[in-house]
DNA sequence: AACCTGACTTCGG
DNA sequence: TCCGAAGCCAGGT
């Protein structure tokens, strides 16, 4: 399937442990930039279908998305078991722990 | 088939 | 720098 939704979901699954990829990330690596708000659709409603680490995925601000208190509680907790750490203010330094496509390893 | 909604991003004031 | 409004893509009703 060549869908939006299937190569989000590749992208997403790409995102290794111990890392964060924004919204429009992986919006960009499935292939449309400004599909952010269809990311957190799809892993809404797929992520448990597909297997998807959806905790890794965040908004631009480096800070947790979900509306629900219960769901962020979750999301913080895995990121940090992956060895993420948040910010006094709840936030993720993307500077860190922000993923990059085709270079995982090479860091500055 | 048309309209509405949504775990976002980005520009403007 | 912070707050508000518009834009986008795909699925659901």
């Amino acid at each position: 399937m060549t869908t939006f939704s299937e190569r989000a979901i590749k992208a997403i699954k790409s995102v290794p442990a111990g890392k964060v990829a924004t919204y429009g990330q992986i919006a960009l690596l499935a292939g449309s930039p400004r599909a952010a708000r269809q990311i957190g659709w799809l892993l809404n409603s797929s992520s448990e279908k597909h297997s998807l680490p959806w905790h890794r995925i965040i908004n631009s601000k480096g800070q947790l998305s979900s509306n629900d208190p219960e769901f962020h509680f979750e999301q913080r907790s895995r990121l940090e078991a992956e060895g993420i750490v948040f910010s006094l203010n709840n936030t993720i330094d993307l500077k860190v722990f922000g993923w990059r496509p085709g270079n995982l390893e090479l860091e500055d």
